[in-house]
Parts: C-alpha cells; structure tokens; sequence
RNA sequence: GGCGCCGUAGCCAAGUGGUAAGGCAGAGGUCUGCAAAACCUCCAUUCGCCGGUUCGAUCCCGGCCGGCGCCUCCA
C-alpha cells in the first residue's frame, strides 16, 4: 500500500502523488501572530507535523512553509491597544509561537514567510489580477475579487450545493455596497487611519493600504515554491476545517486566475477541531488553554501527542482533564519500555524480528490509510507488550527492532520526555542526610538518590520498617524507587 | 434556512457486509520482604432509536431522537 489522503476537494481518501517526487511542497496556515496559539490550534500543526514525518520517514524530501500572519484586523487592533507598533506587538507572539512549537515538537518548516514581507508578491498578484480583469477596485478604493468571473468558485466548498443563509446576512449587509458582488472578497484593503497608527499601510499603483488575509497564502505559497522549486502548484495544502470556506476557496481563486493553472494544491488537507467541554475551542467563547499554559503547568509534549494520536485527525476530539492523564498513563508506558529497550542487551532473535516485522507493517499500513493515528498507536501498544515479554524472558533485541521502534515513536513523538531517572546500588550511600528534601530543586535528586542508596542498605540488612519509612519520605517529596532484580534501585520522578 | 460531521464498554477511541483494534480506569493472578514496574487472565452476543435491503448490518438505504461544525478575516 501507498499512502493515500483524504482529499477535501474529491471528499475521498486517494492515492497520494506528488507532482515531482521524491519532492512534496507542503503548506501550511499558520497562526495569526496576536496572542498566544491555543492547543487547538495546536492539535492542527501537530497533525500537519505527524504528516509531515511520515512522509519523510515514507522517503519524500518535504519542503515545507508554514506561514505566519502578521497584519490582519486582530493584530492590527491588538498592536493599537498595546500603543506599540504592528512588528512590535506580533514580534512578540511570534516568538511564542516558536517557543510553544519547539516545546511540542512541531519539526521547523523550512520558511516561515511573514505577510509584512512579502508585499511585494502580494502587490505583483493584485496587479496580475486587475490586468485579467477578474479584480477591480471598488468605491471605498479596496481591490475585489471578482468571483463571477471565476467560474470555478466554490469548488471546494461545494458552493454551488449550498444556498446562503436567508434574510439578514453579514454577507449581504448594506455596508457592502463597494462590491459589484455582495460575495466577492477583499484582495487589498484601503489604508484607514487604524492602519496608519500602527504602521500597517503600504503605498502601491492601486492605492495605499494593505493585503486581504487570503491573498497572503497566495501570494506568498506562489512565491516561495515558484522561486524554490520552480512550480505553480502545491502538492499538499494542509489548515483547519474553518478554512476550507472562505479561506482556502478564495485563495484557489485568487492563485489559477493568476496562474492558469487548474488547481492551486493537488491535495486539500483539513483537521478537525479540538473542543473543550463539548464545543469548539475559541478565544471568543473563552473556552480554550494555550500552548503556554500547558507548559507552565508541567504538561509534557509526549502526553499531549498522544492524547492527539488517540484521535483521527479528521474527527472532532474533546480535551479534559481526564483524557490527558489517560494519555500520559499511555506515553509514559511507551516511555517505561523505551527505557527498557536502550539498557538492553543486543542479540539476534527471532522473536524481536518478527514482532518488529508486525510494528513496522501494521504501522506503515495504518499511517498510510489517511494517517490512521490510532491504528498506528495500537500497534506501538502491542510492540511495547510484546517486547516487554520478550525482554522478561530474557531474549536479546534485534537491531530491525530498534530500528522499527525508533521510526515509529519518531513519526508520532509519543514518548515522554527525559524522564531523569537514576539507578543506584548500595554503595552510593552517603553518611549523612537529612529528612527533608532541600529547598534547592538542584540538589533534590541527589538527595532523591541518597536515601534510596540508604534504603538499599536497610532492605540489605532485612530491615524492612527502615526501609518502607525511606520509601514513604520519598514518596512524600515526589520521588519513585523500584527495585531490580540485581540487588540495585531506579529512583525518578512519580 | 442551506451545506456537512458525529452518536461504539465506566471514560477516550479505531473499525469491517459475516459477527467488535488499542488506551485509561477496574477485578483476579505471576514476580517481589512488601511495593512499584512488567507480564498473564477477565471486562460491549453488542455498536443512539425505529423501519427497509440482504442468507447475514454496527458498517448500505429511509425516518426519528440527540450532539457538533461551517455559511461572520476562528486551526
């Protein structure tokens, strides 16, 4: 089996075929740099990054942009209450935004084109597009898009299926009378002195203003991959569902009208949201944690993608309290045989072999049914079982088995980070030591480690009171000992 | 109003026209001085409800009930 995506503008799970393999463009939306990104968000860029390694890990050479948004009404507006520039205010965020992706583990893409520099693309597509007759400037001075003379609009939204709501609309509001088409869009907005204030307004041949948040994505996807790869057309363009219409719809218009090409990407991939409580997360219903929250809180990536994993990416998940220590209990179970497998002694097994011939099948098989995340996980689940019998009876690793198991935690990064834990033994034991914990988090662990080499000596000499009271004070600060089977202890972090 | 998605064990969640993956929680067991970890066993005759098609439906069709999303520059 090859791999095969659930393409929006088909609504069907096809082969995937890029235009010129071994190379895959893949774009992405990125955030709107005006306040931190919420997991929701997240839970979007973690798909297109589990995406993103399988097919490099599939033997494609991936290029991918992520944009960044950085004018816009919100940031616009943000800035102005801030009383700081536009680049100051999004500077900011922006770099939380990276801070919360390293945090995790979204793999860098390669560009990260910001909106406010890449006006000139943006000034060269407008033109283009006033040229073809298929924009034009309205009265407020604001460029449109014409969509009636695009026929091909709303191809992916299935538009022509759909009728607009009734009655009083947004959309067809009298304040709209600039557009020839109540449903034409905004190519370039007419400088306004909210712009003006915070340095948001660019002078061009159609006027002073700034770019229209669809025409960003356009503009700048065209650039980067023209210049790049010398192509017109995406292979893959990834985003939230939210996107699909006006977003995404209004950006095919905007790219084939100036290309002439039949599509802008090949492929239209779209994650489900995230809900909390039931609905969909969202700043303007105040239901929703940051990346940066679930940092502060201790929260550790490979929970977090594998609460993710636990889910396909295109049905809804609700986040709780409950579903995320589920999946830490999951991660760290991963994490628990991981640890198991690098102190391993190596040597050839059928066994191993075989169980990793079944990871790396059922994974790869799983992970090419349109990302099949859960289905991937069950099979980690099932190595880890399998493998931790092996390892009980005392059989030697395989290298195809690291191999395997490194390839498949490495796709979805589900393993819990550095866990800290030390092994100690009897002699480690120091002569003095106090009952509590020091102040200092620097020298916990030493502490941690030194009443579990002295419990070691108090379960030597069967003294077994002494050795539960040590077991019960460590616990008591946060600390774990488990005993080995050779007269040794790992202590860590509960 | 239009378009679309979803309803599977206590919780989370895959899946197939032929009789239900995986995870968490729970119960029993092995190991251990006792634990912990790990492993073994058990845990949905049943997939919102009602009809229909079929030899057979959780999976296909119709209706109903319930939840959600988009149609507002929200991932």
């Amino acid at each position: 089996m090859t791999l095969h995506l659930h393409n929006t503008m088909t609504r069907s799970v096809d082969p995937f075929v890029p235009l010129a393999p071994p190379t895959v463009s893949l774009y992405t939306c990125g955030p709107t740099v005006y306040n931190y990104a919420h997991i929701g968000n997240f839970r979007t860029f973690i798909f297109e990054d589990v995406l993103r390694r399988w097919l490099e890990a599939s033997g494609y050479t991936v290029y991918h942009v992520m944009n960044l948004t950085d004018v816009d009404d919100k940031t616009i507006k943000g800035a102005a209450a801030a009383g700081v520039p536009l680049h100051e205010h999004t500077a900011r965020y922006t770099e939380a935004f990276h801070t919360d992706s390293a945090y995790l583990r979204l793999l860098p893409a390669h560009d990260y084109p910001k909106a406010t520099e890449f006006v000139a693309p943006m000034v060269a597509l407008v033109e283009s597009l006033l040229a073809k007759a298929v924009a034009y400037i309205g009265d407020d001075g604001s460029v449109y898009f014409a969509i009636g003379r695009f026929p091909r609009y709303g191809k992916l939204s299935r538009l022509d299926t759909r009728e607009l709501r009734g009655g009083a609309s947004g959309r067809t509001s009298d304040d709209e009378y600039s557009k020839e088409d109540a449903r034409d869009f905004v190519l370039w907005k007419a400088a306004r002195p909210e712009d003006e204030a915070v340095g948001a307004a660019w002078d061009t041949p159609f006027g002073r203003g700034r770019p229209g948040w669809h025409l960003e994505c356009s503009a700048m996807a065209l650039d980067l991959i023209g210049r790049t790869l010398g192509t017109q057309v995406l292979d893959i363009h990834a985003g939230g569902v939210d996107l699909i219409f006006p977003h995404h719809e209004d950006e095919i218009a905007q790219s084939c009208a100036h290309t002439g090409e039949e599509q802008f990407a090949r492929v239209w991939l779209h994650g489900e949201f995230l809900t909390m409580g039931g609905t969909k997360m969202s700043k303007r219903w105040g239901n929703f944690l940051t990346a940066h929250d679930l940092r502060e809180d201790g929260v550790d990536a490979g929970s977090v993608r594998t609460l993710f994993a636990t889910t396909h990416y295109r049905s809804p998940a609700d986040f709780s309290d409950s579903s995320l220590d589920a999946a830490r209990e999951g991660s760290r179970r991963l994490g628990e045989f991981a640890g198991r497998l690098a102190t391993a002694t190596s040597a050839p097994t059928s066994s191993f072999d075989q169980t990793a011939a079944t990871l790396s099948a059922d994974f790869a098989k799983a992970m090419d049914d349109d990302l099949n995340t859960p289905r991937a996980l069950a099979a980690l689940f099932e190595a880890a079982r399998e493998g931790n019998r092996l390892l009980d009876e005392g059989a030697g690793v395989t290298e195809g088995f690291r191999e395997a198991w490194a390839m498949a935690t490495g796709v979805l990064q589900v393993l819990p980070s550095e866990s800290g834990r030390a092994r100690i033994s009897h002699a480690d034991a120091p002569v003095d030591l106090a009952d509590a914990p020091p102040e200092d988090p620097a020298s916990q662990k030493a502490w941690a480690e030194g009443w579990a080499a002295r419990r070691l000596v108090a379960k030597g000499a069967r003294n077994f009171a002494e050795a539960d009271r040590i077991r019960g004070l460590l616990a008591e600060a946060g600390w774990e000992v488990r005993d080995g089977r050779d007269g040794t202890a790992e202590v860590g972090r509960k």
